[in-house]
DNA sequence: CGCCCGCTTGACCCATGTCAACGTCGGTGG
DNA sequence: CCACCGACGTTGACATGGGTCAAGCGGGCG
């Protein structure tokens, strides 16, 4: 607990924040986490909010970690319909295997102020070859990145207004803890309401309505960018919100055992 | 032309469909067909109409490839609403590298009745392991899957019921096309209009009623299960259809020249 | 200090949902 | 062979969730 502990207070700017989500997964080992740290602090850059990190028609270079910040997915109608696709959190790699891909379909913009890492395909290469646990974990954030995606499917297909904002919002949270960016039951939350309504295909007006109606029944707090969530289980409850898409478990704990690194440095 | 055509007669029952999906990104040498072929003959199953190819909550056991039919993926949310979160047709693959996870979110229905491959984990990592350019092929497959169910969610999110319908349309001629199921300007389209609606998030009533208005409209011919689109181009224009994200110009070409094996058997 | 962005509220409207009835067709058992 | 049945499609009447428009407000920042 100590080490770890000097350990993270030791790399403020780095990608602590991946580490930990995929010490979700599985348990790695000091050689696995200083890989990571290396991998990852080779070409840092940093943006302003509300600028594009990608856009579509790009070809893809390099892969993108969010070390800080907010950052969102999205796709824009030629008539100026814009939908966000998914957001970034820190932690969060844009597409570990776009490569493949000729050019990008979609653009990745900023909401806050970000800074991330550009990691070249080769590194990344080099990565998953010399550490196959590390592998596994990237498989697995990969596989919940598509699970989301599918369930924002769900969350745009059937759910009503009140139930799209408070299932993105137990999400949101929920995501944030699991790399260390929640106090006790409250988060920040740096989204305006018109970004609520790109991301739930509603309008900022109507956001604003289902805000207040959540606010009223106690389910959140919001006030500026900080939100709290008294009980997430109420929440959850009204949203319809079900976890198992996230995969928390562990699932990979089973890789625990196969070497026998020590943990601590 | 004609060895192709020779070896499409002979793999009847085999996955054509596949191999010809993945040569839309890149030449596939006839080792890599044969090594496809033998992967998914090993273990074929076949399903009636309207049944569960795999639950939520199933451990996943092994890939599964469509060879013939209809099937999709969908969640059912506790209160009955379903949505339909994806359409699998002849060719497709069922979550390439989903035993990562411990168990299934969701479901995978049939439409049809179906006839597919189980392809166990082990299958797959020799196939991978011994061909890359099929690595590299099943990749663009992922990352394409990635892409529809993106678009998915901005067809949820920003689009009419119109416009919903008529973009899903497009994408699935165009899918089918991509595996050699349509007939000049038509294809079958065994789907029901309550199945349409539950992946549109739209009810059955206002379906019908924007299938009626395409009908009228001329965009399509829809009798019974066969659809018919005499001007894609107007169609796509309708449905604000931009098919860039399924990546179908030839991606991996540059890969053709990478190895000298002959294309003909 | 003033402006602009984001939030809030009210009035009104429309796309889509709901409910209910009826039509149609293919299959099946008597 | 026919009668029935169930699944699917179609249509009309009506309800409503959420959109649009417009105005006002508040606070952070140049």
């Amino acid at each position: 607990m100590l080490v770890w502990l000097r350990f993270r207070v030791a790399v403020v700017g780095m990608p602590q924040h991946l580490i930990r989500k995929l010490e979700q997964f599985t348990r790695l080992s000091a050689s696995n986490r200083q890989a990571v740290v290396n991998t990852a602090t080779q070409k840092v850059r940093f943006l302003g909010a509300h600028q594009d990190i990608i856009s579509e028609g790009d070809a893809p270079e390099h892969v993108n970690l969010i070390l800080e910040g907010w950052a969102y997915r999205y796709k824009q109608l030629e008539d100026g319909r814009r939908q966000i696709i998914s957001f970034f959190l820190p932690g969060d790699l844009c597409d570990p295997h776009v490569f493949v891909l000729r050019e990008m379909d979609h653009a990745i913009g900023t909401i806050t102020p970000v800074r991330l890492a550009e990691i070249h395909r080769d590194q990344m290469l080099r990565l998953t070859d010399e550490h196959p646990r590390i592998t596994q974990a990237l498989w697995w954030e990969t596989l919940v990145t598509a699970a989301i995606q599918r369930e924002w499917t769900v969350n745009l297909g059937q759910r009503t207004g009140l139930e799209r904002i408070g299932h993105l919002l137990c999400e949101l949270f929920i995501r944030l803890r699991g790399v260390g960016l929640t106090e006790g039951d409250s988060c920040l939350l740096p989204v305006t309401q018109v970004e609520l309504g790109d991301a739930t295909g509603l309008s900022n007006v109507h956001v604003n309505r289902v805000l207040q109606e959540l606010r009223a029944s106690g389910l959140i707090v919001l006030r500026g960018k900080r939100l709290s969530i008294p009980d997430l289980r109420a929440l959850q409850a009204v949203a319809q919100f079900n976890v198992n898409y996230l995969h928390l478990d562990r699932e990979g704990r089973h890789l625990d055992a196969n070497e026998s690194e020590r943990v601590s440095a």
